[in-house]
DNA sequence: TTGACAACTTACTAACTAGTAAGTAAAATC
DNA sequence: GATTTTACTTACTAGTTAGTAAGTTGTCAA
């Protein structure tokens, strides 16, 4: 799309690394000025406050998420291929161990952060529970899934299992991750 | 213990519900000062810096979690009993949905919190791992528990759930935790 | 060629951050 | 009764925070 990333671009990439590492709360304007060596000043042009940046971030990752499910190469997936695919966003965030969802860290310091990133987080969540909760069903109608409660508790279940096992993982830096996605798909009735 | 709670006491109870709501970075010696009254040179009277107060914190926790295992009552528990005690912790946390534990907080912004709050965290997430690990185990030799994988590996789904669930309950304001441990109870072999 | 606009920098601010040094009043210890 | 200790307050600091106002420079269209 774009042949070299502008600042904007490269802004919102870094941002997004900090937000994953250390929390809303945990970056500034001045740790991104001083990683891209420009001035503060320049990233207040782009999102005059840190709420909106925080906003893009988040918005931004919702729009992938939307063109992903969307996507035919997904969409034509087997109930356990779309699945995997699914573990795999997690995967991608999981960098060998030291990383976890945004997700997770914006709902753990949920009253720390500002209204319309609450708004953006609350939205992501779920969009990604209603994606899933349809494919369990999905899943359970063909008789690939098997599991007793209603679809959205499971959801609710798998999800947790992907956002707790990555933070787990963090302070283990075991495969914990990994090995809890393989016991969620096992619970559904997975042969291996 | 103490009859009327003293300064030292009050800040370590207030530090514990910020470090819970807001993330170690989303509270300041200012926030408890206010609150409770007093002047910020008087936190750091009883508390040198802001590390020493999140470990502090901590620290206290996992004191109590050992001094709860090591309890009559819950030792004489059967494995089902023990495990609903075990969840209880959570469910104390989770107070009307709006609260999480204190190691998701820890562990999703683990690169912006000091070194000695990380190893604090990383104690208390492998207390609870082991003895958690040990219970399932006891229970599947008991015939009591029905599960594949290693104890550990388990042990890590099980807290996963708590803890993914109890962050999830906090955007949905459902009751999404209750529901993930029932489901993890079935998953174990429970008979309603 | 001019003028508008985009993408910045320079230079600043007010509020907040954790943290300190020096003083004080009351209680405990000798 | 004198002195030490505890538990603070007053008053401060250096650095950081998000945020702004006023310029500067390069690009592109009329």
């Amino acid at each position: 799309m774009t042949a070299e990333p502008t600042t904007r671009l490269k802004i919102m990439e870094l941002a997004q690394d900090l937000l994953r590492d250390k929390g809303y709360n945990g970056f500034s304007y001045k740790h991104i000025a001083e990683e891209l060596d420009v001035k503060n000043a320049a990233i207040h042009y782009h999102f005059p406050s840190k709420e909106d940046l925080g906003v893009a971030v988040i918005a931004r990752e919702r729009r992938r998420f939307k063109k992903w499910i969307a996507r035919q190469s997904i969409r034509e997936l087997d109930v356990w291929g779309r699945l995997d695919w699914f573990m795999s966003i997690y995967e991608h965030y999981s960098n060998g161990g030291t990383r976890v969802c945004y997700l997770g860290v914006l709902e753990s310091s949920f009253d720390a952060i500002p209204p319309e990133l609450q708004n953006e987080a609350r939205a992501l969540n779920t969009e990604m529970l209603d994606w899933l909760t349809e494919l369990l069903e999905e899943g359970r109608q063909q008789g690939e899934f098997q599991f007793e409660s209603d679809a959205a508790s499971k959801a609710v279940l798998v999800i947790s299992v992907a956002q707790g096992s990555l933070q787990i993982a963090r302070v283990t830096s075991s495969d914990s991750f990994f090995s809890a996605v393989q016991q969620v798909k096992r619970d559904l009735g997975f042969q291996s």
